[in-house]
RNA sequence: CGGGACGUAGCGUAACUUGGUAUCGCGUCUGAUUUGGGUUCAGAAGACUUGCAGGUUCAAAUCCUGUCGUCCCGACCA
């Protein structure tokens, strides 16, 4: 099995780089390419697809709680950003302004959009006059852009492609309310879709958005050992409804200021999921998001009688509803079976004269490797049972290793060799901002979460021994 | 934005130190071959000349300056 003999285009093993395996990935499985402008990549077709299937989930999910679909304007008045103070000061540094029209210099220049919440609530002053007018419970698909220094395909770009969502209510709690669940069917999507055990929690003040009263998120741990923030779920209070004079008229005929949420995940899951599952073979798709199911390799392809059985496999499988590709190119068939595996293809069917003679076919999982033998008459059943267990493999291997790599720590040494091990170094916390900077100055590690799950399980903080009630994961983070 | 590495055909590379018109492999194309893990053989094309822009020189992939981009390590963020 161990072939030593490095193949040409074969991609960087994980344990000897593993930046650079990611990279390899990205490129071979065709998922993105670079483009003349830095940081703003082309989602090929078949990385594109990937992301289609994470938006039909969450439009899904999103349009049965209730929420609308709408498009806001790319560009944003920079005069119309100021007007909330924290969150201009947040993004200010990463803005990409447009300064010319047409040969006209701009007066007023025009951002381009780092994220929509100030044209959200210019907006909605206009159409919120009553109670009976809320909740607006609205979302955008979109791309936006952030003046990232350092990036890389799907996890940091200067563009990238999310879904944000922009609501407001009546009351502070069921704002919150919203904001919460939010967060859930994130937390869903991670768990059922992309088979990746989020950690989902609440932002210490200095990690939250700007301009956001709490922020919630879903934390991943990747298997480099750095965490990464996979999306987010704000309150904002009335913050910027006062900002924006966003007034309506109560039951009691009162004028308030309506509560506002915002959440969004972006592409960044893409990069999320390859990391996640990846292997030193190439991409491994999670079944739900894989825009190829299952893919059909005919074996001896010029026998008679193969293609014509695998297509007629292919369509069978078909009718089951997954989607399912057959391979029927000129390809020699262990060609084939990488390339697929490069691609991440959950389950292959290989069909060859032997298999058609005996009426069965082998079934192979990407995740594992293993190869089962099928027969024709049980093939329905089992490529059902083989998805879905090969959905519940890869997130059990993904929550083993969250797992191993969430380390409770009492003291600063051991808060070092838990970051040195990678993941979460789990700790007790005073909740002094002090403290938190201290040690990023250490260790380099930034709070990612309060957990709702907290369990204590100490009462001192181990940076300044004073009492501690809150549990905190620290990690390195992209 | 600091520190480091790099940019030569689609990909990976040689030549750079010591300037003289670009090497090899994979891939691609054509024709066969291909029964179970990147099949084998034969032939062909592919660089409007070395990321881009200047400079030095009789002559630049090679030396100098600038710039753009990629990767890694930091600081900042979905």
């Amino acid at each position: 099995m161990e072939n030593n003999q490095i193949k040409n285009d074969a991609i960087t093993r994980q344990e000897d780089d593993f930046a650079q395996w990611y990279t390899d990935i990205c490129k071979k499985a065709e998922l993105m390419d670079y483009s003349p402008v830095k940081g703003f990549i082309i989602y090929r077709p078949y990385g594109y697809a990937i992301w289609e299937q994470i938006q039909n989930y969450l439009d899904r999910r999103f349009k049965e709680t209730g929420h609308e679909n709408v498009y806001m304007p790319m560009v944003i008045q920079e005069s119309l950003f100021k007007k909330e103070k924290e969150h201009v000061e947040g993004f200010a540094p990463e803005t990409l302004i447009a300064t010319i029209g047409g040969k006209e210099e701009i007066e007023d220049r025009l951002i381009i959009r780092p994220t929509s919440e100030v044209l959200f609530c210019d907006h909605y002053a206009k159409i919120i006059k009553s109670y009976r007018d809320l909740p607006k419970l609205y979302n955008q698909w979109c791309s936006v852009v952030r003046w990232e220094k350092t990036t890389r395909p799907f996890l940091r770009g200067a563009e990238f492609l999310w879904q944000e969502g922009h609501t407001m209510h009546e009351t502070e709690e069921e704002a919150r309310s919203e904001a919460l669940r939010m967060l859930e069917i994130y937390d869903d999507l991670g768990r059922d879709v992309l088979a990746i055990p989020f950690s989902t929690g609440i932002k210490t003040d200095k990690e939250k958005f700007a301009g956001a009263l709490e922020t919630y998120s879903i934390e991943a741990v990747l298997p480099d050992g750095k965490a990464l923030q996979s999306g987010t779920s704000h309150y904002f209070g009335n913050g910027f409804s006062k900002a924006f004079g966003i007034q309506f008229q109560t039951r009691e005929g009162k004028l308030e200021n309506p509560y506002q949420t915002s959440w969004g995940v972006s592409t960044r899951l893409i990069g999320a999921t390859i990391m996640t599952h990846g292997d030193d073979n190439g991409l491994v798709l999670p079944p739900k998001v894989a825009p190829i199911q299952v893919i059909i390799i005919p074996v001896a392809a010029n026998k008679p009688g193969v293609v014509p059985a695998a297509k007629e496999i292919a369509k069978r499988i078909s009718n089951l509803g997954y989607r399912v590709k057959c391979d029927d190119s000129d390809k020699s068939a262990g060609w084939k079976f990488s390339e697929w595996e490069m691609k991440g293809v959950p389950l292959r069917v290989e069909v060859g004269p032997r298999d058609l003679e005996k009426e069965q076919v082998i079934l192979a999982k990407r995740n594992t490797g293993e190869k089962i033998i099928c027969p024709l008459s049980e093939l329905d059943t089992k490529v059902k049972e083989l998805l879905e267990v090969i959905h519940k493999e890869m997130y059990d291997k993904a929550l083993k290793y969250l797992l191993e790599h969430t380390t409770e720590v009492h003291n600063l040494d051991e808060l070092n060799a838990a970051l040195e091990k990678g993941g979460y170094a789990k700790m007790m916390w005073c909740g002094d901002r002090a403290c938190e900077d201290k040690i990023k100055e250490l260790t380099s590690a930034t709070a990612r979460c309060l957990p709702f799950n907290q369990m204590p399980f100490g009462d001192t903080c181990p940076v300044c021994g004073k009492k501690a009630t809150k549990v905190v994961l620290f990690a390195r983070a992209y």
